[in-house]
DNA sequence: GACATTAATGTCAGCCACTGACAGTTGACA
DNA sequence: TGTCAACTGTCAGTGGCTGACATTAATGTC
């Protein structure tokens, strides 16, 4: 709200000020070691060290290792079901999506960056889509978004999410897509915000045609 | 190949017959520990100690936890591709991925009874979708079938899956799709091999119109 | 049928993620 | 200033998982 603040909401007290700071700093030295050495080659005793914290701390402040990896990850998701939740209600699901998208995409610096460079945070994105045992928490992550997305939807358009498919198949099916966009991002070498924006634009394009029956007469 | 063998290729020596023992009451007791108590609350070692091997010989069967969970999926997945591969070649792609799974359930009997009764399968098959832990490695084993079956409709389609987008697409889409009707049917009480099979097939129904622009003047 | 070869298994020691319990320290607030 | 509550460190322990080495058992050969 507040932008002199540093980020989130109150951070009075003093002890939430250094409740704050402890937890960005294990953020940063998490994300910083893992996109160094990799993820499975970071023990969660390095990450305590570097903050010079204990380990037990560590983990009163993220239930698992998988979490501090996905902090930041947390946030943009925040951001776009914030956009989406104040998108115009006459416009058409799969369109309040998209805008939803990219307008987290373009206020992705100013989300993050109290916290962690947003090019650090871009490494730290590749580096999950190439790690299995992160590749498997953000399975599960996007399918915990699918579910709040498509209610979402469904109260936007008066539907009830648990009688009518439709607004699950459109989110399974924009899920998908997403995942393909992230995934052939983090397998170019284009590491920038502008590629990423770029990727998922075009591939939500084909979203459309790529249901059409037939592939073969089109090009 | 041939029935009258137990399943699988050759199967010729002892020492396959045995190993191959193990490994299937290896899984079978998996499942009915997992069933029964939990998949967390089971240990490797209750597993190994039901079938009287160390807990050392049980990870040189599978190479974590998990993957005893999947087993049977994955002979599941297996015939799946098999019927997709043998899909008539002017089949639209979307009409061969659901007439692939279709017969996949139909033929579940066949595939897996041997090892264990299908009626197991459907209630591990629950648990997985119940248990964050599976469902993290149940994403991620989706995200990679999903690159073979693009690469299969690619190849089908006289295609550059490296190019072009649409089999990336389409398979996430599909797979979203299968998800949400898994999800659905787990969530059920209905655990049948039939009301999965019911599910899916309405599910699919959806495919079309849940990307319409417009929801609110349909029903 | 005895013998060397090779695969499968058991045992043991150890790493790392994660947790509960308890004690010590340090902001908050009257 | 003293009391309370929150935050932290230490310690001991569990469970998943691995490498190294010794043991057992199937296989192929003479």
């Amino acid at each position: 709200m507040d932008p002199s603040t540093p980020h989130e909401a109150a951070l009075c007290g003093l002890r939430a000020r250094k409740k704050q700071r402890t937890r960005d700093s294990l953020i940063r030295a998490a994300l910083e070691l893992f996109t160094a050495q990799g993820y499975e080659a970071t023990t969660v005793d390095e990450i305590a060290a570097a903050v010079d914290v204990s380990q037990r701390t560590f983990f009163r402040y993220f239930s698992n290792k998988e979490e501090v990896a996905f902090a930041v990850q947390e946030m943009v998701e925040a951001r776009f079901l914030e956009e989406l939740r104040h998108r115009p209600a006459d416009e058409a699901p799969l369109t309040a999506l998209r805008s939803s998208v990219m307008a987290a995409w373009d206020g992705i610096a100013a989300s993050i960056e109290p916290i962690v460079p947003v090019e650090l945070h871009m490494r730290a994105y590749q580096m999950i889509e190439s790690t299995p045992a992160l590749i498997a928490a953000h399975m599960r992550r996007s399918c915990d978004l699918e579910e709040e997305i498509a209610r979402l939807l469904a109260r936007r358009e008066g539907l009830d999410a648990d009688r009518d498919p439709r607004p699950r198949v459109l989110v399974g099916a924009f899920n998908g897509v997403m995942r393909a966009a992230g995934k052939a991002w983090s397998e170019g070498d284009e590491v920038t915000v502008a590629s990423i924006r770029e990727l998922t634009h075009s591939y939500l394009d084909h979203i459309g045609p790529a249901l059409d029956d037939n592939w073969r007469e089109e090009r």
